[in-house]
DNA sequence: TACGAATCTGACGTTAACGTCAAATAGAAG
DNA sequence: CTTCTATTTGACGTTAACGTCAGATTCGTA
């Protein structure tokens, strides 16, 4: 297990304040509901630290709202959920299941990733052409300037 | 001369609503400040047109808040005015102070999509190895559950 | 066990980027 | 000149994503 830690700490590391968090945690993007008494503090670990670092770049990124990211988030744990009911038995069988409901998860961030790339990847192309013709036409002004 | 148009037909155009436009242009992103008696309907050409549909093309990949653009365009016209004071001679010298004031505004865009471009490679990188680990691990479990 | 720093839980405040509404007016068409 | 629709100005409303504040409480430490 990885050392646990406080909320002050986590918001740092991910760059963030410690509000910020429990209004992620509010809207159901963080957290383990129901493994903590009203008023105790909550206790994070490194993974939960990389989770939350995810949600950012993805809010930053790809300016995700938090509706967003609860989509992704509710699609993730619905999968699991149905996975969950079909059957429990083995613990490697539990492992099994866990890996295959997050696999679709990253699935949909790739395509989110590589579709905005897409984009910037043409735009690119634009400002490029673009930057290229004001070059060109420059330098056509200058010519005619100086006969 | 292009067609002239009114704000409805840009909004549409732009895919945005006219309140939009009358806002950007109260941030002084559009419009041609002194051409209009108070009261009077907004007229646009189509270069207004595509200088919108720049603008909302930023804010949408790019995430930039209309402060940021203010930056962008104010960076544009400021140079525009330092080179309008050393020599106001002839009608192509004009054309060329123009043309190479637009100039490093477009390389300021270009560097901003490139280094968005760039963060989003990144990521899709982490991603892709994560999701080679998570099918690799699948395997691993599903081997290791039938044995 | 007493202390001090960090955290907790409400609750209200803030800002950007528009949305919405009303009354007056402009401008194209007949 | 009338009519009708789109536009204008001004003002107030809205929402997401936190910021801020206060008083109570928790938890590591001396």
């Amino acid at each position: 297990m990885s050392r646990a830690m406080r909320i002050g700490e986590v918001a740092e590391r991910a760059g963030v304040t410690a509000r910020t968090i429990r209004y992620y945690e509010e809207r159901g993007l963080l957290g383990h509901p129901g493994t903590r008494e009203k008023g105790e503090h909550r206790v994070y670990t490194e993974a939960d630290v990389v989770r939350l670092q995810e949600l950012i770049r993805l809010r930053d990124l790809l300016g995700l709202s938090l509706d967003d990211l609860v989509g992704l988030v509710e699609a993730e744990e619905a999968r699991a959920a149905l996975r969950g009911q079909w059957e429990e038995s083995s613990t490697d069988e539990e492992r099994v299941r866990i890996v295959e409901a997050s696999i679709p998860l990253v699935e949909k961030q790739l395509e989110l990733v590589q579709s905005r790339r897409d984009k910037l990847d043409a735009f690119e192309a634009e400002l490029e052409q673009k930057l290229g013709r004001l070059k060109r036409r420059r330098s056509e002004l200058r010519r005619g300037a100086a006969a």
